[in-house]
DNA sequence: CTGAAAGCGCTTACAG
DNA sequence: CTGAAAGCGCTTACAG
């Protein structure tokens, strides 16, 4: 319990110091029409001088809103939260709006906890972050303000979800390997248990059977989201499908793994055989031997997009549904080769700085 | 501007149906002395009935205190914060307190602006979260309440500043590297210009001074972030000195690197050549081939120590100067052969699942 | 043990 | 154009 805060300078102060009512400073300090210019003037140097900050607080009590939202997380931790959280707070930035931040860890009960502090301190509407694109309880019913759920589908269809679009992103990857000219495509995926990686293998399949084209090795192969999982499953199929000339990747960590293995067999990337990734995660993507043809999944404006619905439900009646974000094709050097590629060999490494 | 909210249940409400005054509403529902037992559990059943929350802005309004901390970060999308974040958030939660997030970018302006907007919303203390332990200007004298500089320390030595201990985490690895048994050993590490770099070479050439060891190549070796730095660096030193037995890295990124030109130039690791990495970063350090010994930051309770300074800053008077908080070594099979490797051969890939 | 009253810092009709 | 008054939802001395 923090000590008696120094008292702060208040509208009184600046009424005072101006010669005018508190009435009178308030209406010139919020630019209300009917106040005489040489007294506004006059008030507004004076808060100036005191380093005045209104209490929002106050403000708050009488306007029955606070000007924040609660943004409740399953894992901050992984890779998916913190670029669909900077494009949250930097959208409600623009409404002048702040983000109390509360990471439940995946824990029911201190979903609820939080749940009830930020009802408490009378949020305006709420954000629920999935950290999966995957179907969830819905919340909705024991939060008084309208909520939204972000990477993550509330089951009740009268919630609003933005998610990212799984399947089409896939569609993007698998029509740029196809247009590139490749035609033994395989898909190599993290964990089933995951709707992403559900949808992404539809879009690939969608995609093939669109061109005739057949999945290599029949199916997906489904295993973990590590670099691990993509050399085992990559060292696979070249082993029983020789002939394939492409590897579509859940992950740019499972791409990363795979480029390891194709590389170590002997394979020229791209010319023998092309790797899309999936995330864009630059620290894996960009830094690959070859540098990876991946999604963006565009988190950064699905925080945006998420905003905005939340603010259309706060001023209107609130609409359900799933909204699907796009993501958007990076193209790298792992499915066309660059330009001007002095030597074609393998382990050519780009020169410092 | 959000529309008017519906109005909810307010301490009237709950009085009114308790059949009391909201004094007495009030007293019963924050467990004061001065109530009847029975008079409390008729209060307690009327809030629970109508869900009631007290509202914490006026709670707020009257004790002078929002029971939110304000926690600026300067880029949220770098790799530190997140983890210092999560242990700020933790802490916080314990004291029933709520953070109010705001990601600077970088840019004094916005830094500013957010300031200003959290002093208005009366947070009872600040953190400042920098993206690099590096020294910056004191923002305290803009600040009316306390404020603590996390993984960045103000230039301010009346500020208080909590920071990772990089010196004494690199002491710890090449202790290790030295304990078992190395002799020639290397540094490979990011831009010079971040002090965490200078204090980790520091750490380094301290341990190897005290053992009467050299440093191989006679200086660290400077350069970028990134794998793709690692695998050259690594190549210039491998063939300048191709008696190194160890590689001491700046982070795990660039121990990755340095792990693929060790193996694709023939070394055995650990045999031939050992490798520490730094930050324990997961997706790197255990997914590398072999996965990395390496340096942990402790960023989780980093942040929670700076809480605890912070607390005791809002309730005596504040003290200043620099903490470094202690990281741990984290040893993996990059330094330390397996207990049952099977094949000492390179290249095999531990078992799915 | 209970309740009427004042007040936290601000805004907003409403008189003047 | 300005200001006195009421009120947002709660807590806290202070009477009773």
């Amino acid at each position: 319990m923090p000590r008696k805060r120094s008292t702060s300078v208040t509208l009184s102060d600046v009424a005072e110091r101006a010669g005018v009512s508190v009435a009178t400073a308030s209406k010139a300090l919020n630019a209300r029409a009917e106040v005489a210019a040489e007294t506004r003037t006059r008030v507004l140097r004076a808060a100036d001088e005191l380093a005045f900050q209104p209490n929002a607080l106050a403000r708050g009590l009488i306007s029955g809103s606070s000007g924040t939202i609660g943004l409740i997380t399953d894992e901050l931790g992984g890779r998916f939260a913190i670029p669909i959280l900077l494009g949250v707070e930097n959208a409600l930035g623009d409404e002048q709006m702040s983000v109390l931040l509360c990471d439940a860890r995946g824990d029911a009960i201190r979903r609820r906890h939080y749940i009830r502090t930020l009802v408490s301190r009378r949020v305006d509407g709420l954000i629920i972050l999935g950290d999966r694109n995957d179907m969830r309880p819905s919340l909705t019913r024991e939060i008084p303000v309208p909520v939204v759920y972000v990477y993550a589908e509330s089951d009740d269809p009268a919630d609003l979800s933005v998610l990212a679009d799984d399947e089409g992103g896939a569609r993007l990857a698998v029509e740029h390997l196809v247009g590139t000219g490749r035609r033994r495509i395989a898909h190599i995926t993290g964990e089933e248990g995951y709707r992403a990686a559900r949808d992404r293998a539809t879009g690939c399949q969608t995609v093939l059977r669109e061109h005739g084209l057949p999945l290599v090795g029949g199916a997906p192969l489904y295993g973990e989201w590590t670099q691990s999982w993509g050399r085992r499953a990559a060292g696979m199929v070249l082993r029983t499908s020789p002939d394939v000339d492409a590897f579509f990747c859940g992950s740019d960590q499972i791409a990363t793994g795979v480029a390891e293995t194709v590389r170590e067999l002997g394979r020229r990337v791209p010319e023998d055989v092309a790797i899309v990734g999936y995330d864009n995660w630059e620290v894996f993507a960009a830094q690959c031997r070859p540098p990876l043809t991946t999604v963006d999944l565009n988190l950064q404006s699905l925080g945006a997009t998420a905003v905005r619905h939340l603010f259309a439900a706060l001023n209107a009646a609130p609409t359900g549904g799933a909204v699907r974000h796009p993501g958007r094709l990076v193209i790298r050097e792992s499915t066309v080769a660059a330009p001007s590629s002095r030597h074609p060999a393998a382990g050519a490494e780009p020169g410092p700085r």
